[in-house]
DNA sequence: TCATTCACG
DNA sequence: ACGTACGTGAATGAG
């Protein structure tokens, strides 16, 4: 029977996996200090092209490491010279590549005096002989010689991600030559990387217009004192010999002694220690993941039924009952889970939930009429026992959706992960359980994703997966309190984040009403506006197209029309508006398609967007705030995204009218604080200008204008000073840089490069801790806010000049923004708190980053206004004081 | 699913 | 020389 014969070429594909991730070389580091970007790639390759493949017999050739050169390296003394040496980053991953092939199932080989081409070439031949079917993958083209009717070469392309198939038809329709001929070709062409030439100027079109032409080599110096006289014909005169001499570099062996042979290579499939052995010396954490999910296997069908068996580490989990709960009840400490079927936990299906600890055990149920039990209302609304859950926010609020209080939570494990480090963190409790080392199927295998989500017919499988949350949420207690411990981020974690989440399910809960007849109304306008501006601009271009599309515009405008290109995106020409606006005097279309665009946006996400999402129940929106997203410990908002409601522009600015109380008489109230980031730098860095600044309540763009030009304390700056001085200050904020605020300022370079020495001249502290805080993050790796949360930034001793600028732009900006946050989240609670004790009626409805929204009755809005406004600048004791503003009115247009 | 654009702080 | 301002989410077109 035919078999199946993979041979792979080691060395050309663990080059390519190392360049192909290059740009990951610096944040691939063990902590030992080994680089693993190669092995990463090498094992995806593994895992993603030679498993489904399954073949009878595998092996991986490598070039000769030592001894004796090749006969290639006899024949021509500079045969591969000048090859840049292997980087030593590079070498260091090769025995561990070695140790990956076995575990993956398949052969090491290697041989003085071969390279690794000439023993696929004669394993394949070997092979054909056989008469199996042979499959080599490579990144060299040499290979593509050995391909026939029995032998396929797939060629790495895209790194080692993807391949392309090289049969004789293929290399037939692409180049018009046969396999064989490949090795004239080279023979002509000669190959720069090996260093070796063929003829002078013959380059690979030429090369195979004359093998077309002659057929061969020999056939080509046969005839070639027929060819009629020409430059070329001189060249393959003179270089007659070095061709033959290339030919010959160029040809694989196909029949060199092996101390193997087929019988050797049997290939066995992946072994399961030995991954799990190699990975947690690499620290593959993803990849260990996978493998203790099963998934890896799963993907060839291989063991997919013994996966439930292997997963294992977990105990039974139980039907809930009435006895259980009776012990349950008496437990100080329990895991709690609720399941629901999609993201929005406001309005998804519950589909099970699950409680137990490792002492009672673990319990599952479907049935949710458990919620009118006493005893489990005790134990989810009591103080007695403490939970243990994933997300208390979420469910908060699908305990309020079941007319139930979430009552003591002592440890949210996704509030803890994303204290201990936010980057890469997913929001998802299998991942983040596999960072502690505990394994769980995720949600994607036991429902699968996006249309395909299911629940799965068989009870016993959910209520499985649940219970296994509840007992992963409980088991990761004691390690992530310990390193919160360890990071100081206990105070962070116990009194801001926890307690806030509470305040933000209340806030989310409540929901903000919206007046949907008046969005109705403008979108309505709108329209009317919207088609008009459409058949003037069809009009000025002389033909209708997607004005939407920026692809169409653009063919429009710079193709059609020959505008300026004034800035190109990586796929064409840019048409955002700082382009646009650039082109307006030069066309009168521009004007239009700004309008336009402008009108497009604010009926599709505002109007359109809005009313979409509205609770047809209460007329409200339900956000939901993600408290545990953003890399700075600020929020987000989604489903709808409250934060980024119009304000710049009046037209825009009128989706607010839509924003009202939810009870009439009452009125909408907001605070904001002012210039927030500017105080919290002023305050880290105790600069005496800028605190002076503060203290005295000067206007500090103003302020700044003048240290920055130079002028006396009380001159009068124009607006264009103002406006300069205030983008310095945005500069400083973000993490300045000359070309960045140049391109913000629309100045050159040079000059902003002078504003930002005189700025630091001016604020000599500021430019102390920037430089400060570069070196720390340098130093440790991450920088922190005034409450210790935390950002990692992997990048900060990258090679790249661009990543590690950017990294070192996050840590200046990073503590000033976080600080920031962590300020406003502790006034939401000690706001929250103050409204309760005095009894009053007022709710909060949104956070905006420096702002607050409030509702409450008419009566209330002084005492609201004076609470609100002395628990915000008081939140917090810094250097310089807070201050807050505030507004009011019937919708949220007038509240700012 | 990715890229672009634009809304906010 | 290098070529980006910091942090987000939603809609759209195009592959």
């Amino acid at each position: 029977m035919s078999k199946k014969i993979l041979l792979i070429d080691g060395n050309s594909l663990a080059f390519r996996a190392f360049y192909a991730m290059y740009q990951q070389l610096d944040r691939m580091v063990t902590p030992e200090g080994l680089h693993t970007n190669a092995l990463v790639a090498f094992n995806n390759f593994l895992e993603s092209i030679v498993l489904p493949m399954q073949p009878d017999m595998g092996l991986v050739a490598w070039d000769a490491q030592s001894g004796r050169e090749t006969f290639r390296g006899d024949l021509y003394a500079d045969y591969k010279a000048g090859r840049d040496k292997a980087p030593a980053e590079f070498k260091e991953q090769f025995p561990y590549l070695r140790e990956m092939v076995e575990a993956h199932g398949l052969h090491n080989y290697e041989q003085v005096g071969l390279e690794a081409d000439d023993i696929i070439g004669t394993l394949s031949r070997i092979g054909q002989a056989a008469g199996d079917q042979v499959i080599i993958i490579t990144g060299d083209q040499d290979l593509t010689q050995l391909v026939t009717d029995d032998v396929t070469v797939k060629l790495a392309k895209k790194g080692v991600s993807q391949v392309e198939v090289y049969t004789p038809d293929f290399i037939m329709n692409e180049f018009g030559i046969t396999p064989e001929q490949i090795i004239d070709k080279k023979a002509l062409t000669g190959d720069t990387s090996d260093n070796y030439p063929g003829v002078t100027k013959v380059g690979e079109k030429t090369a195979l217009k004359l093998l077309k032409q002659y057929h061969d080599l020999d056939n080509l110096y046969a005839h070639v004192d027929e060819m009629k006289p020409s430059k070329m014909k001189e060249n393959l005169i003179n270089d007659k010999e070095q061709a033959y001499r290339a030919q010959k570099l160029a040809t694989i062996i196909t029949d060199a002694k092996l101390s193997i042979g087929l019988k050797d290579i049997t290939y066995n499939g992946p072994e399961e220690k030995g991954l799990v052995n190699l990975f947690e010396k690499l620290h593959f954490k993803q990849a260990l993941n996978k493998l203790r999910a099963h998934t890896l296997f799963d993907d060839v069908g291989q063991i997919a039924e013994e996966s439930e068996k292997k997963q294992g580490d977990f105990q039974t989990v139980h039907p809930l009952s009435k006895s259980a709960l009776e012990r349950l009840v008496k437990e100080d400490y329990l895991a709690f889970h609720i399941e629901t079927s999609g993201e929005n936990y406001h309005q998804a299906d519950m589909l099970a939930f699950s409680i137990g600890n490792d002492e009672v055990g673990y319990y599952g149920s479907r049935d949710f009429t458990f919620f009118d039990n006493d005893l489990l209302r005790q134990i989810v609304e009591g103080s007695q026992t403490k939970l243990r859950v994933f997300n208390a926010k979420e469910h908060w609020v699908l305990l309020h959706r079941l007319g139930l209080t979430l009552g003591a939570v002592d440890f949210d494990f996704l509030l803890v992960a994303y204290l201990l480090d936010t980057v890469g963190n997913d929001n998802v409790l299998s991942t983040l359980a596999g960072r502690f080392g505990r394994y769980l199927a995720s949600d994607e295998e036991v429902y699968g994703k996006g249309a395909k989500f299911t629940v799965p017919e068989e009870e016993k499988v959910l209520i499985d997966h649940v219970g296994h949350k509840a007992e992963t949420i409980f088991g990761l207690r004691d390690q992530a309190f310990s390193d919160l411990d360890e990071h100081e981020q206990s105070h962070l974690y116990r009194d801001i984040e926890l307690p806030l989440s509470f305040v933000l399910a209340k806030m989310e809960a409540q929901g903000f009403k919206v007046n949907e007849a008046r969005l109705e109304k403008m979108g309505q306008e709108m329209d009317e506006q919207i088609a008009s501006l459409k058949q003037e601009i069809y009009q000025m271009a002389g033909e209708e197209f997607n004005i939407n599309s920026t692809k169409q515009l653009g063919t429009l405008l710079f193709e059609k029309m020959g505008l300026p290109v004034i800035k190109k995106t990586k796929t064409g020409y840019s048409t955002a508006v700082e382009v646009l606006e650039k082109l307006a005097p030069e066309a009168p279309i521009v004007e239009h398609i700004l309008a336009y665009r402008q009108l497009a946006k604010l009926k599709s996400t505002y109007v359109d967007g809005l009313l979409s999402v509205v609770n047809p129940a209460d007329q409200k929106v339900h956000t939901r705030f993600l408290q545990t997203l953003t890399q700075t410990g600020r929020l987000s908002s989604v489903d709808p995204n409250l934060q980024n409601i119009p304000m710049r522009t009046e037209a825009g600015r009128k989706i607010r009218h839509a924003f009202v109380p939810s009870h009439d008489g009452w009125q909408i109230f907001g605070a904001d604080y002012s210039q927030i980031e500017l105080r919290v730098l002023a305050s880290i860095t105790g600069d005496p200008a800028m605190e002076h600044a503060f203290v005295e309540d000067e206007d500090i763009h103003a302020e700044t204008a003048r240290k920055v030009f130079g002028l006396p304390e009380d001159a009068p700056i124009d607006p264009d000073q103002r406006r300069t001085a205030k983008a310095v200050n945005f500069g400083i904020v973000y993490g300045i840089s000359d070309y960045g605020l140049s391109k913000n300022l629309n100045i050159p370079r040079k000059e902003a490069k002078s504003f930002i020495e005189t700025y630091f001249r001016e604020f000599p502290r500021i430019h102390q801790w920037m430089g400060q805080i570069k070196e720390r993050a340098h130093k440790d790796g991450f920088v922190e806010t005034i409450e210790h949360r935390r950002r990692y930034l992997p990048d900060i001793n990258a090679k790249n000049f661009n990543t590690r600028s950017f990294a070192e732009r996050t840590a200046m900006n990073s503590p000033i923004q976080g600080s920031a946050a962590d300020i406003i989240k502790i006034a939401m609670i000690k706001v929250s708190q103050a409204i309760e004790a005095k009894g009053m009626a007022a709710n909060m409805l949104v956070q905006v980053h420096d702002e607050l929204v409030f509702e409450c009755p008419e009566s209330e809005l002084d005492e609201l206004r004076d609470t609100v406004t002395k628990v915000m600048d008081s939140a917090v004791k810094l250097a310089i004081p807070l201050k807050v503003e505030s507004h009011s009115g019937p919708t949220w247009y007038e509240a700012k």
